[in-house]
DNA sequence: ACTCTGATTAGCGCAAAAGCTAATTAGCAG
DNA sequence: CTGCTAATTAGCTTTTGCGCTAATCAGAGT
């Protein structure tokens, strides 16, 4: 599960589109706009995001609003800085008796 | 040069590795037995986790002795964060604009 | 039902990544 | 120089990822 999140991190459109998210929800077709590649293209990134549970799409009628779901990435980051002993504020018990 | 970092993230036993080095530097051998994978295929992964800077490598006579770079990791993590708005201690004086 | 716009799915081709075995390099010991 | 161990590099095959165009699905309006 963690896997598909980095997976999903590793490509720079999709890091694109999530600081894109990051200023607010946007429709698929203004995400799709703001880059080169074909809007087909954009779409399947998108669609990494959703499976690797970094954004959420909510049907608004005709088009889709995508959102950026702040936990996951939050889970990401303390999981890079837990490679590094890095205390990010989850109880790590082991830690305490080193 | 911040993509090879999530780039080299992406693959598990990569981020294995970086677990493994945590607790310390480690001889490629070990690191290397530490997997089903051959040593050929872990040597390889060692050498994308060196690209990215995620490791150093150091000769020890015969053997090489791989150490963590903690610096490039807190870096990728305070990108996640980034994404999302969060701060990471790093100045950031556009945010204190807005 | 027809059509227009918004978005995804299908199918294809190509490039990059991952894994293996075999061959090679690097250093040390004799 | 030979032999031994540690590790990487070469060469190859298979798998995965990316991007395109064309086709399809979904909803709204008429």
């Amino acid at each position: 599960m963690e896997n598909s999140v980095f997976k999903a991190l590793a490509h720079p459109a999709r890091r694109q589109l999530l600081t894109l998210l990051r200023q607010g929800p946007r429709l698929a077709g203004d995400l799709a706009a703001a880059f080169e590649a074909s809007w087909p293209t954009m779409s399947r990134h998108l669609a990494v995001l959703k499976d690797a549970d970094l954004i959420t799409a909510d049907r608004q009628g005709n088009q889709i609003l995508y959102r950026v779901n702040p936990s996951v990435l939050e889970d990401a980051a303390s999981a890079l800085l837990g490679l590094i002993g890095k205390d990010t504020g989850d109880d790590e018990q082991k830690e305490a008796a080193e």
